[in-house]
DNA sequence: GCGATGAAGATGTATATACATGTTTTATGA
DNA sequence: TCATAAAACATGTATATACATCTTCATCGC
């Protein structure tokens, strides 16, 4: 019900949460290897090659070579930032929503907690 | 991550995480109508059309018809409790690690944030 | 009694997700 | 050097997810 909270506000922009989520961390750094960015999200790599379809489909991203012929770079496109930059003030709404809702204190034990979950999960 | 965890765990019995859960309603509240399942489980209705069907396959559930010829009923069959008795123990032990890995306090307060987000979601 | 309205699901389409396995390319070791 | 292993992705298949839309059936006004 939360990613539908955070997927509805993205709508009018044409992004999905999980898109939002891809587009912001290469933003962020940049031109990234595939199986890095996979690691990044949480994502099995599977799951990545997926993913990335939609994005190509719309332009928002490229993917290069290098001299090792297996691996894939992975950058955002001029269209991929333009098409983040508005999703950002949606974004923040539902964001704000959320974090308020709760409260600072909740707020940031509830950050504490997932990190611990994902911790434990990848104990095994 | 969570629900890699889960799913690895159960995949003994063949279930999946989300199957786990809707045996375990059908199970505890026994026949219901598939619109009022689609709302405890937090689901689209249409969610819940696509995923009946491989429990259906599998003969875990059975629908019937009621005088309303619109209604479904959905209800546990007797190999659906089997596979549920089975799949029990392997959900308590992944519980357990979840549970304690974060400790008493964190983990009641973990399901009282996901209750608030839920409600917050909910109010658009 | 009949037409409009609404309730309950199903279907078309698209995305998200991952396991098992396949393909291509690089590295490694005898 | 060459066979083998390993790394990096892709594909086949199955499930999970939801919006827009369609179909079917019941109800409600008149």
């Amino acid at each position: 019900m939360v990613t539908q909270a955070y997927d509805a506000a993205l709508r009018p922009v044409g992004l999905r949460a999980t898109q939002f989520t891809m587009l912001s961390v290469l933003a962020k750094r940049g031109q990234i290897r595939q199986s890095n960015f996979a690691d990044i999200l949480g994502m099995d790599g599977t799951t990545l090659t997926r993913n990335l379809r939609p994005l190509l489909k719309n332009d928002w991203i490229q993917i290069d070579r290098e001299e090792d012929q297996r691996v894939r770079l992975i950058s955002i496109t001029k269209p991929g930032r333009q098409v983040l930059d508005e999703a950002v003030p949606l974004w923040r709404q539902v964001q704000s929503q959320f974090v308020m809702g709760l409260g600072d204190a909740q707020w940031s034990g509830f950050l504490g907690t997932l990190a611990t979950a994902v911790d434990i999960a990848q104990r095994d």
